[in-house]
DNA sequence: AAGGCGGGGTA
DNA sequence: TACCCAGCCTT
C-alpha cells in the first residue's frame, strides 16, 4: 500500500490523512489508483488546498461518497493555513471529514499517539476475541470499548500505528467476515468466540435492509463535434458537486412502466430525435435505481450544458454507465 | 439514535 | 443475491 511506512517509522501525515479519508467504507484495492493520482496532482497539501474544487471532484469521480471530496478540500485549506496537521486527537477530530476513527488513525499512524482506530476490521476482531454477541450497529459502542483493552498491550502502546495496521491486516486476511481462518490465526488461543465455536457468526447483525426501487430517465445529447452535454449537480446531497446528464427526477414508483412519456420528455434538454438506448441499473446505499437512457444528436448544445468529450468526462459511476449505454447505440 | 450517503469485491 | 468494506455528517 503506497501510503504505508516501514514498521517502526511514521508515514507522512498528509499521505496518512489522504488514504484514511479515501478508505472510509472503501476497499483498499479501489483506493490505490485514486491515492496515486491525487499525490501526482497534489504533491503537497498546499497544492491540494490551492486547487479548484472542480479538479478535486473530478479526480474523486467514481470513488463514491462525494461529501468526502468536499470535506477533503476544506480540510486541506484549514491544515495548509495551520502549517500542518496537529499532533493531537481532539484537534484532528475537529477538522471536516475527520471523525473518531480517522482522528485515531492519523494520530496513531502518523504521530505515534497511543490511540486505536476502531474500523470494521478491528470491530470484528474485538467482537470475536471477547465473544460479544449483541448485534451491531447497536453494540458498536460496547465493542469499541472492549477493543480499547487491546491497548493495554505494551507493544500496542509502543507502536500504536504498527499495531493498528497489523489488526487491519488480521481482519482483512485471517479474521474475515464470512469464513475466518481460525486454524492459522495467531490469536486463536485468546479468542473467546473461537473457543465457543461461534467466530464465523460474529459480529451479529440485527437489521434487514429493505432497498426500495426508483425509476427515471437520462438524456445523453451529442453535438456535432461528438461532445456530450452535462450539468453539475448541487454541491450537497446525492452525488453532490458531480457531473450528470440531464434527466427526470428519480421517482419512487411501482415500475418503470409508470413513467409518463410526456412528463419524461419534458426533462429532455433539447428537441431532438431521441432514441432509446436501453436501461441501466445502479444500486445505492438506500435504494436501487433503474434509468432509461435516451440519446440524441444536435448541432450545438443548449445553454447551460457543459460539453465534454466522452472519454475525458470525469463522471460518477452511475453516469458512466449511462454514457456507456448511450455509446453502444452510437457505435 | 437513526438515516443519508457510492461503489465494488466477494462468497 | 446479499453482504460489507481503514465512517462521517445531519437531523
Amino acid at each position: 500500500m503506497p501510503w504505508r511506512a516501514p514498521p517502526g517509522e511514521f508515514a507522512d501525515p498528509y499521505h496518512v490523512w489522504l488514504s484514511e479519508i479515501m478508505l472510509q467504507q472503501t476497499l483498499v484495492a479501489a483506493v490505490i489508483p485514486y491515492f496515486n493520482r491525487f499525490l501526482e496532482a497534489f504533491p503537497t497539501i498546499a497544492d491540494l488546498a490551492a486547487a479548484p474544487s472542480e479538479q478535486v471532484s473530478g479526480l474523486w469521480a467514481g470513488l463514491g461518497y462525494y461529501a468526502r471530496a468536499r470535506n477533503l478540500h476544506e480540510c486541506a485549506k484549514r491544515v495548509a493555513a495551520m502549517g500542518g496537521f496537529p499532533a493531537d486527537i481532539g484537534q484532528l477530530r475537529a477538522l471536516p471529514g475527520i471523525g473518531p476513527y480517522t482522528a485515531n488513525a492519523i494520530g496513531a499512524i502518523a504521530f505515534g499517539i497511543p490511540a486505536l482506530p476502531v474500523d470494521g476490521n478491528i470491530e470484528r476482531v474485538a467482537a470475536r476475541i471477547f465473544a460479544i454477541s449483541d448485534p451491531v450497529p447497536g453494540a458498536k459502542k460496547q465493542i469499541a470499548a472492549a477493543a480499547g483493552r487491546f491497548m493495554d498491550d505494551r507493544a500496542a502502546q509502543a507502536h500504536p500505528g504498527d499495531f493498528a495496521q497489523a489488526l487491519f491486516d488480521l481482519g482483512a486476511t485471517i479474521c474475515t467476515p464470512k469464513s475466518p481462518s481460525c486454524l492459522i490465526c495467531p490469536w486463536q488461543a485468546g479468542c473467546a468466540a473461537h473457543a465457543a465455536g461461534i467466530a464465523a457468526s460474529l459480529p451479529a447483525r440485527a437489521e434487514k435492509i429493505s432497498r426500495p426501487g426508483r425509476f427515471g430517465a437520462v438524456f445523453v445529447l451529442f453535438d456535432e463535434a461528438g461532445l456530450v452535454g452535462l450539468r453539475r449537480r448541487a454541491p450537497r446531497g446525492m452525488l453532490g458537486g458531480m457531473l450528470e446528464f440531464p434527466g427526470t427526477a428519480w421517482d419512487r414508483r411501482a415500475a418503470m412502466e409508470a413513467l409518463d412519456p410526456d412528463a419524461m420528455m419534458q426533462a429532455a434538454p433539447a428537441a431532438a430525435d431521441w432514441r432509446e438506448a436501453g436501461e441501466i441499473m445502479h444500486v445505492f446505499t438506500h435504494f436501487s435505481l433503474r434509468l432509461r437512457v435516451l440519446t440524441g444528436q444536435t448541432r450545438c448544445l443548449p445553454q447551460g450544458l457543459i460539453g465534454l468529450a466522452p472519454e475525458e468526462a470525469e463522471l460518477p459511476s452511475l453516469m458512466r454507465k449511462a454514457l456507456d449505454q448511450a455509446l453502444t447505440l452510437r457505435a
